[in-house]
DNA sequence: TATAATATCCTTGTATACAAAATACGAAGA
DNA sequence: TCTTCGTATTTTGTATACAAGGATATTATA
């Protein structure tokens, strides 16, 4: 499997590399405690030994392989625990931004959440998992940006990712899509009024809500 | 100047380069903007370029260099933005960090916490800058792994890592060492205490205070 | 059959080679 | 003198080569 180069814009092959792994471990293609051969994974990308070393280093600092001296890397465990632990710092960071958010987002970006907010309800109607999830990110993005710290969208798009895999089941669920766009309404309410404790409390509702989601769909496995 | 292999345990050259060139950085002899070229630093070194570029990837992934394209490596300014945006972050992380650890901590911890107090009040008397900011470290990291959550420590520990540059001017100021001290003792108290609020309002006032010695530092250049 | 010694293979860690892009420099022309 | 084009040099990005340690398999021996 070669790597497909879609857009023109250049990306160091590293870079790709790191992505696509990251994902691959993210998606649970790579599983937990599965050995990351780097010529093995070089015949597969198609690339060289340097670009998947590099790849390495940093899912090293990353922590999502760790280093077994002598015997290269291999893709960290992730436990119920280091979940909770994702989540638990997940919910103080989403706590920072709707409260930043309210404070600091000006006209053009709220009408902006608003045509988001349009879209998801549009994506939730065709009832389409893979576009909902993409307008509730949408929707998230706006936020952050909204947020004007650059360090806190760097993190929190980070720690999104990392729940990646048992996000994308949660947005699956019918179930839920109500609850979202209700979600999602009281939030854009409550930063067209700057209501910090309005917005704080339903963001704590959304990520706890996701939290049980995903308790549960660890146990499943 | 080689690299001298003090322990005669196993290190990774990338590893030994990545712990001297982040040195380095931090204690500003490789400036904000200064670029890392990889044949220079190898030969500096003395390895080659592989071990360098490794250690390359995993500064640029804690934001201690920033690539440019084509262009290689550079030491990441730091603008007052990005630091305001990392203190406010940090701010509310440390303030989670010790509300899980007035919460989590158990006997033993608050121990070794208690010894780390005494080494800080030992170092603050003798007087040295280094041992002062080592052992501050140490305090800290108690208090981290107090949370008992993985995720938060290494956060925490990568924010710290962005001001350690800035932070080092503060420490050597002898008139915040009173400071320093009190606001140490107050939390440990607050620890002891299981008093998350009485926590909460000392470490924001400890991360407000070096926010200000920090803006200070950054106007002088 | 079980165990120990040895040889072979595999994988990592490091060094080097090669290609392409960016930059710097200089000469030619207006 | 200034601009522009082209060449040379530097530096990165990627691939490959080589050495050493660890794991595995095989064979000899009890």
């Amino acid at each position: 499997m070669d790597i497909l180069m879609t857009t023109e814009e250049y990306l160091p092959l590293r870079d790709v590399v790191f992505k696509t792994l990251r994902q691959a471990i993210l998606k649970g293609e790579l599983k937990p405690g599965e050995r990351l051969m780097e010529i093995t994974l070089a015949k597969k990308l198609g690339v060289s030994r340097t670009p998947i070393r590099e790849a390495i280093r940093k899912l090293e600092l990353e922590g999502l392989v760790t280093m077994i001296p002598r015997r290269g890397a291999a893709v960290a465990g992730i436990t119920e625990k280091s979940l909770r632990d994702v989540l638990e710092v997940r919910k103080t960071l989403e706590d920072l931004a709707v409260e930043l958010a309210c404070k600091r987002m000006n006209e053009e970006q709220i009408k902006a959440l608003e045509e988001a907010e349009k879209a998801f309800c549009a994506a939730v109607e065709k009832g389409e998992p893979i576009e909902i999830a993409g307008a509730d990110e949408l929707f998230h993005d706006i936020i952050f940006a909204g947020t004007g710290n650059d360090k806190l969208v760097l993190l929190l798009n980070n720690l999104r990712e990392q729940m990646y895999r048992y996000r994308l089941e949660y947005v699956k669920n019918p179930k839920q899509w109500k609850l979202l766009l209700e979600e999602h309404d009281m939030i854009l309410e409550a930063v067209k009024n700057k209501d910090i404790s309005a917005a704080k409390s339903v963001i704590r509702m959304h990520i706890d809500n996701q939290e049980i989601a995903v308790a549960k769909s660890i146990k499943l496995n």
